[in-house]
DNA sequence: GTCTATAGGAAGATAGAC
DNA sequence: GTCTATCTTCCTATAGAC
């Protein structure tokens, strides 16, 4: 049929994949289910990676840039410590809100990354840098308007990477049923202002 | 060979099913994989269990109780609502440090039964529960510390679930890699305690 | 580069001897 | 009740014609 360069091909059955397993999961995602989504032929498969794993490897790196660049995309707010974060928390939580099998994924191959010997590192390196640029976020956001947080900045970036997790986990579980999510964000919000106080210069 | 009730087969079959989803993940618990973590011939599987999907429904069970019994003894501590939160909070991460496998597990069955049609509702229902265990124990120090919180109880508790859920979630991947997760632990009991205010009876 | 056919193995489940 | 042998299906991966 129609002559596309392997390049290509790889580029497009990387995204039937990333379309498949955020419809059913990462287990549904065989080789097979992953063509049939790209309307290719099975051999075409190998012919264009050596393995399932090296696709695999291009899914995850694709889907990881593409979540850090929303995180990295975070630091614009202005306004009060408070009015930043709660804004900042509020947008992520949008992206969460309407992409819920987006997200879905991400803890789906995180944890098939856990499992899988050798791969370990993939999710580490994630979240490390979801850490690092909620410091990086927080350091801006308290210089700029003249603030520090009577703990260390490292423990209030987890802080707030474990409520933004933590909540995106159970809503994609229970959704509003029970303890309004928007509520618990302006509480951690609120609660990380709060940790600020005026410094002089 | 020795003769045992069928029975006393299916729950050496479960106990070892959860050994091997501890181990390896749910993903390689295969029906030849458990019975022979039971030492058992995979005859005996099919005449124990109709299907693998009926032995996955009592592992759930099995799991699920056990777990939730855990939270709902967490609610015997004494002293300030200060305190009552901390060693709440503590009590249970010490459980997540001392048996991570055992929560990595729990999040590896929640995920698979949101992915698996038909079984959404066992994740469901014990986040349900969760929520409902950490309401019911924030009312009752309420009452016997003569308190009550400024925002609704369901948010307080969704607060509280979040913060362990994700912050176990990411020690799993992370462990003590930057921020340090009990610092995370008392900066929400001290958050939670300052949303409670004496009131006059 | 693309396709069909098939190898080779592991999965869940069953039949039937003992 | 127990065990062996086998069926069927689905998987990843390869061979080889066009």
């Amino acid at each position: 049929m129609a002559r596309i360069p392997a390049e290509e091909r790889r580029r497009l059955l990387v995204e039937a994949a990333i379309r498949v397993m955020t419809r059913d999961g990462v287990a549904k995602a065989t080789t097979r289910s992953i063509v049939a989504e790209a309307d290719m032929q099975l051999g075409m498969f190998h012919y264009c990676f050596r393995s399932k794993e090296e696709l695999l490897e291009q899914v995850v790196q694709t889907i990881t840039a593409h979540s850090l660049e929303r995180v990295g995309d975070l630091a614009k707010e202005r306004g009060t410590i408070n009015e930043t974060l709660r804004a900042t928390m509020r947008s992520y939580w949008e992206h969460v809100v309407a992409n819920p099998a987006e997200h879905q994924l991400t803890y789906d191959l995180t944890q098939y990354c856990q499992r899988r010997p050798g791969f370990e590192w993939v999710a580490q390196r994630q979240y490390e840098f979801y850490l690092e640029t909620m410091g990086r976020l927080l350091d801006d956001a308290a210089e700029r308007l003249g603030v520090q947080y009577r703990v260390p900045t490292t423990v209030v970036a987890r802080y707030l990477i474990t409520i933004i997790d933590g909540l995106t986990l159970n809503w994609l579980i229970l959704r509003d049923d029970g303890g309004d999510p928007e509520a618990v964000l302006d509480q951690a919000a609120e609660h990380v202002a709060g940790l600020a106080s005026a410094v002089d210069r």
